[in-house]
RNA sequence: GCGCGGUUAGCUCAGCGGUAGAGCACUUGCUUCACACGCAAGGGGUCGCAGGUUCGAACCCUGCACCGCGCACCA
């Protein structure tokens, strides 16, 4: 520290030594080392993203243990990247071209065009959450960084595909899936939020078809049946008196009106998809419509059709409640998950209304053409009154799956698409439950075992440009003889490879199928040079006519493969050998599903071992008013400003210390200041180390060690010790609040106040003596700090000349390298004397300065004025040195030290456990105010006492309690009592 | 509906079987020669409610209430 400012300045500081790390390598990760291995992969930020705090949160945790790994002697691996974050990115790309008017819409520019344009952004913008990792202080190796769409990365992304695809694990299907009619793809199930829903419910009539009919129908005649054709039930009006009350099956029923025709209510939120519906169901067990099932109902939409095209079924099927709605459910397969499962058991048609976009299509009917699915809603709810069949609507509130990135309601639909059926999932799941993996905090595993336990398939497709594009390539036949013609071909150019997959669609059965049309599909993982083999063999497929399927993967479907997929794998590289596993995963809770589980069961598929041994979960980020952080909020701090004003350093401690271990953080700019403000009175204390002058200082001298030093020493131990507690225990706030109290309360307001004695005395010897011990203290401290704090601890570390005394590969070059404390062992504490009754004394002495000043601020004696105090100790002497103390602490006139004073009249007296302590007042007490300060520690004893000896009296207490801690309620009792006696004689003192 | 968190000082949170704690905020006094991004002293809580276990409960058990989250959903 050449200049010694005032205040900590971190902008001067921090760029400066973040250049010297990445100039020193420092960060660059070594899989030849002998050191053993410690490992971290990032959570790849989306490549356009700027840094949330959620990033600060997360990555402060990562490189924290990257730090305090490196200095435990690991070799450390922190590898960065970015993910291409399909979707996300896309829709940013696109929305700016589309503001700046240049399109309107992707296809107008084309998907080469357009891809170009992607990458055009991801090279402006990609850089800038990386710049924004390292203002930050992370410790990542760079030289290793990593993107989700690099060639590398792609060809094991492909292989992976492949691997799948051969196994039979992915397939092709059309399945009901979630589509987002903003972005138009499909979404996992896992990008699907449920949300509240204010709408309506629409009850509304259908027609029995086969009703008038009615008696030849119904072979059994139940009790329903009777109530169908009771002339009192012919009304139309379903009223509320009808019920009996909820659950009451009565409340609704068939309905026969005047002309014996049947009718059934059905309710629903959707009567726009009425135009495809395919059938009625009700339970099979619903005594008040079974008998109904095999007949038919008339569709009252779209209105324009013949009645026989109206004509759909009611059908049995157990999944209808009917206690619910009317007991009749109106099945839609095309546009409802769960109808679309009745649909497959009863071999139902279905019948799409609703295209890509959200809007009605030609097969919704006239009325509807055309609207979109919400307007639709109101007009088909307007046609079923013209028809006379609506009989209410009521307000309804239900959850609906939205698309959690558009934020707009999902339409579940039929569509083609890729699945994936997950691999080594029960290993996956056991690894967790076992705990041969560890969550932090551990209920998150039982959240991970629910998930794995309902494993549905994976849609992985997606329609979008950007992203790895499904390397399959398909070509369509009309008929099998078709296909055959191209059979030689084909196997003559995959022969002998095993980076391949053909299968035919639908598997063709030898003669009866030959006329029915099928696709070829060549699933081939391309490996992007443009003269390599498989670029060939793609080039002769595509002359064969066989084009590659246009869709692209999930970016999960990249991302799950990151912790082996960035160590070169598919080789066997030494980066894997040296560092796979690896040892922690930091992320958010809210990726658990997304990433976590999905990179387990990649790394036991893959590496056939697990990706990572420990897993801590951060909390997630809220506002002071618990709100989660959002643009559209305006809640969230931009990271950069707050390390701009207050610096790095500071975030990071701030954010630290408000961080309980798997509790959201609320957080607030404050949470920064006190981060600010603790680095500053860091650099303060060393300044005053400076200011003392001299060289470090190296040896302690036993012998001249005060208590105060013996003292300090020993709080540093423990403090070593609970931070290694914490840290084995991930509680990175427990961590820092024993640093801020170590330091600040223990260093700076004790040992630093009392040290002042022996600096502003002139004995020479034992103010070297002294330095030696702050050099101690502060050369472990400043290492302890570093990994929270690393600009500031690195500033220091140099400027105090601590580097200077290390060997060079331990702290000589960088702080990053000095060995983590290690608690001191019993030769360290026998060699300089420390014992546990060195530590009481001076916490004694201390409590004695606390009463003392107390004596003052009661008499009203203004902290700057000098006074006398007299001290009678109770037995044996206090060592000079204490009484210095003493008397700097007290900011004294002066001790004296008298074992037979005799207070007269006016002197506040305190009584404590090392002798009284005495101030006399000469006539400036204010004897009154002075009574009623005695009166009031009076009853606090008194009630101390009661509590006390209550416990004691009871004979069950002294029989069953252990004896220490009957010992120790004796001996308080007998403390509380002295001090009671103190204050009674204190107060009789002052009524003289 | 099932599950998971939470409820302790004005605020944010520790404590999880033996004298209720921290930081911030608040009050009072300090331009004390490292630091006003500071120093010193202080006020403030029947630990959500009701039972139970125990010599003893903020802490363990059982209910309940409220807040938050996740999963599954019924039209």
């Amino acid at each position: 520290m050449s200049e010694i400012s005032k205040t900590y300045e971190p902008q001067s500081v921090e760029d400066k030594w973040y250049q010297f790390w990445l100039d020193g390598k420092f960060f660059v990760a070594n899989e030849k080392s002998a050191k053993p291995a410690y490992s971290i992969v990032i959570p790849p930020p989306n490549v356009t993203g700027v840094l949330t705090m959620g990033h600060v949160l997360n990555n402060t945790i990562q490189d924290i243990l990257a730090r305090k790994a490196r200095m435990d002697g690991k070799e450390v691996l922190w590898l960065p990247g970015t993910d291409h974050a399909g979707i996300a990115t896309q829709t940013v790309v696109e929305r700016t071209l589309k503001k700046s008017g240049e399109i309107k819409h992707r296809d107008d520019l084309g998907r080469d065009k357009f891809l170009e344009r992607v990458w055009q952004w991801k090279e402006k913008h990609g850089g800038i959450i990386i710049q924004q990792l390292k203002k930050l202080g992370a410790s990542c190796d760079w030289t290793r960084e990593r993107f989700t769409m690099d060639e590398a990365y792609s060809r094991c992304v492909q292989k992976v595909f492949v691997e799948l695809y051969k196994k039979g694990l992915i397939y092709r299907g059309k399945r009901m899936v979630n589509w987002c009619p903003a972005t138009l793809t499909a979404l996992s199930d896992e990008e699907v939020v449920m949300k509240e829903q204010r709408g309506s419910l629409y009850y509304f009539k259908v027609q029995v078809a086969e009703s008038p009919l009615t008696p030849a129908l119904s072979p059994d005649g139940g009790e329903g049946e009777k109530r169908a054709a009771t002339p009192t039930a012919v009304s139309l009006s379903h009223s509320e008196e009808e019920g009996q009350g909820e659950g009451d099956t009565s409340k609704f029923g068939p309905i026969t009106d005047s002309k014996g025709r049947i009718w059934l209510t059905i309710a629903t939120t959707r009567p726009e998809t009425i135009p495809g519906d395919t059938a009625v169901a009700v339970n099979p067990k619903d005594p008040r419509y079974a008998k109904f099932i095999g007949q038919h109902v008339i569709r009252p939409l779209p209105a324009e059709l013949p009645r026989e095209q109206k004509l759909i079924p009611i059908i049995g099927d157990e999944h209808v409640d009917f206690e619910f709605g009317t007991g009749v459910l109106k099945v839609t397969p095309a546009h409802d998950k769960a109808d679309f499962e009745i649909g497959t058991r009863h071999h139902l048609p279905a019948i799409e209304v609703i295209d890509a976009r959200g809007q009605m299509n030609d097969a919704a009917g006239a009325d509807l053409r055309g609207l979109d699915r919400f307007k639709a809603r109101k007009v088909a709810a307007e046609k079923l009154a013209e028809f006379g069949a609506l009989e209410k609507e009521e307000p309804y509130t239900n959850n609906i799956g939205y698309s959690e990135r558009a934020d707009v309601p999902i339409e579940p639909r039929l569509s083609e698409q890729w699945f994936l059926k997950y691999p080594s999932a029960e290993k996956s799941r056991a690894v967790v439950d076992s705990g041969r993996m560890k969550f932090h905090p551990e209920r998150w595993a039982k959240v991970y075992d629910h998930w794995m336990g309902g494993l549905q398939d994976w849609c992985i497709s997606r329609q979008l440009w950007w992203g790895h594009r499904i390397p399959v390539w398909s070509k369509s036949y009309a008929d099998r003889l078709a296909a055959v013609r191209d059979e030689d071909e084909i196997n003559r150019l995959v022969r002998n490879r095993k980076d391949f997959v053909v299968r035919r669609e639908p598997e063709i059965k030898f003669a009866e199928d030959n006329d029915k049309p099928c696709r070829v599909f060549i699933c081939v993982a391309p490996d992007g040079s443009a003269d390599s083999d498989q670029s060939n063999l793609i080039r002769s497929i595509e002359q064969l006519g066989f084009t590659q399927d246009p869709d692209v993967l999930d970016t999960w479907f990249s991302s799950w493969l990151w912790p082996f997929a960035t160590m070169g794998w598919p080789e066997q590289t030494d980066t894997l050998k040296k560092f796979y596993p690896t040892t922690d995963l930091v992320t958010g809770p809210d990726i658990i599903f997304f990433w976590v589980a999905r990179m387990i069961m990649a790394g036991y598929e893959f590496m056939g071992e697990m990706p990572f041994k420990n897993v801590y979960f951060t909390g997630i980020i809220r506002d002071k008013q618990g709100r989660k952080m959002s643009k559209s909020l305006g809640n969230s701090p931009d990271p950069l400003d707050l390390i701009a004003k207050f610096g790095a350093d500071a975030l990071r401690f701030g954010v630290m210390r408000a961080a309980p271990l798997g509790q959201d953080i609320l957080f607030d700019e404050q949470n920064v200041e006190l981060g600010r403000n603790f680095c500053n009175k860091l650099w303060n204390a060393c300044r005053f180390r400076q200011m003392q002058g001299g060289e470090v200082q190296g040896e302690i001298d036993p012998k001249l060690l005060t208590s105060d030093d013996k003292w300090i020493l020993l709080k540093l131990d423990a403090a070593i010790r609970e931070l290694n507690t914490a840290f084995a225990e991930y509680k990175f706030s427990d961590a820092t609040a024993t640093l801020y109290r170590f330091f600040w309360n223990e260093y700076c307001d004790w040992y630093v106040e009392a040290s002042k004695s022996v600096f502003f005395g002139n004995d020479a010897a034992q103010k070297a003596n002294s330095l030696a011990v702050i050099d101690f203290v502060l050369s472990h401290t400043l290492r302890l700090f570093h990994p929270f704090i690393p600009f500031v601890s690195e500033e220091l570390w140099h400027g105090m000349g601590y580097a200077t005394d290390m060997p060079e590969n331990q702290g000589g070059k960088t702080i990053m390298f000095a060995p983590w404390p290690k608690p001191l062992d019993d030769e360290f504490t026998n060699f300089y004397g420390l014992s546990a009754s060195d530590e009481k004394f001076a916490e004694s002495r201390n409590n004695l300065v606390v009463k003392g000043r107390n004596l003052r601020r009661e008499a009203n004696l203004p902290a700057s004025k000098k006074i006398r105090f007299v001290f009678k100790p109770v037995a044996g002497q206090m060592a000079a040195s204490d009484v210095e103390v003493l008397k700097l602490l007290l900011n004294a006139e002066t001790v004296e030290v008298n074992a037979n004073f005799a207070p007269g009249k006016n002197v506040l007296a305190v009584r404590h456990e090392l002798g009284e302590l005495f101030l006399p007042l000469e006539g400036l007490i204010d004897v009154e105010a002075e009574r009623a300060r005695i009166k009031k520690e009076i009853e606090k004893y008194e009630a101390e006492i009661v509590k006390v000896e209550q416990k004691l009296a009871n004979p069950n207490f002294a029989q069953k309690v252990p004896p220490a801690v009957l010992e120790e309620h004796k001996q308080r009792l007998g403390e509380w009592q002295n001090k009671l006696a103190q204050s009674r004689s204190a107060l009789a003192a002052l009524q003289n």
